[in-house]
DNA sequence: TTCTTTTGTAACATTGTTGTAACCTGTTTC
DNA sequence: GAAACAGGTTACAACAATGTTACAAAAGAA
């Protein structure tokens, strides 16, 4: 590791541990790094049914990961005014921010999936 | 995002879904990303209550998740036959590998965290 | 002799989280 | 009129996860 890097982790690994601590807390909520998995995967907007079958958990969950993630400002909710409702998620630029990080660690999981068949 | 790129996204989004849950569930474990966390920050080996302090929970559950760091060959632990017993923590090569992607994934964390104070 | 230290483990009560089932809206189709 | 659709919400029972407490082991210090 170079000098600018250990140091760059140095000041890292000691700040402001509390909201740190929040944002690792909401990503280790269940599903939760699936649903930004099958987001990452579609730059598209998706659906709330597309979602909840993509990361196959049960409504409540889906809706309430949803809900967390938009009141962290990951995720934009559109409704539009169809007969059935349609509603739309998208990333929003924070979250984009976040793909190359999950991008790496998913082809990391990838990695070890595989060779743990 | 490139053509490779995009490739390599969808692809990696169809596979293996099971063992990629599999560790999905392992990293959303509570404290777990924490704990990659700080012996990110510090590549020495780390002792139990080292890692306990820094992490700021209680033995169980960091004795549970080092545990399971251990399983699934994230963590390497050594035992010291002094007295008081002595135990010391290592990355194995396969979680430092992750390191990258761990270290952008705090980086962007933590620059949101700073944006929200 | 008793206290202290490190690194845990076991049992248990409390707390947190999940899924299920029921229900809701509002319009169109049978 | 009744069913069906999408996208949820609510209540609740079942289950999972957590922390607390007690305990252990072994040797040196007081």
């Amino acid at each position: 590791m170079s000098q600018a890097q250990s140091q760059r982790m140095a000041s890292m690994c000691d700040s402001a541990r509390g909201h740190v601590d929040d944002l690792l807390v909401l990503l280790s909520k269940s599903k939760m790094l699936s649903i930004l998995y099958v987001m990452n995967c579609d730059p598209d907007p998706m659906r709330f049914s597309e979602i909840k079958k993509r990361v196959d958990s049960s409504s409540t969950t889906v809706a309430r990961r949803l809900g967390e993630l938009e009141a962290h400002g990951l995720v934009t909710r559109t409704a539009y005014a169809t007969v059935p409702a349609t509603v739309e998620y998208t990333l929003t630029r924070d979250a984009i921010a976040l793909q190359p990080s999950l991008e790496s660690m998913f082809e990391w999981v990838l990695n070890r999936a595989d060779s743990s068949l």
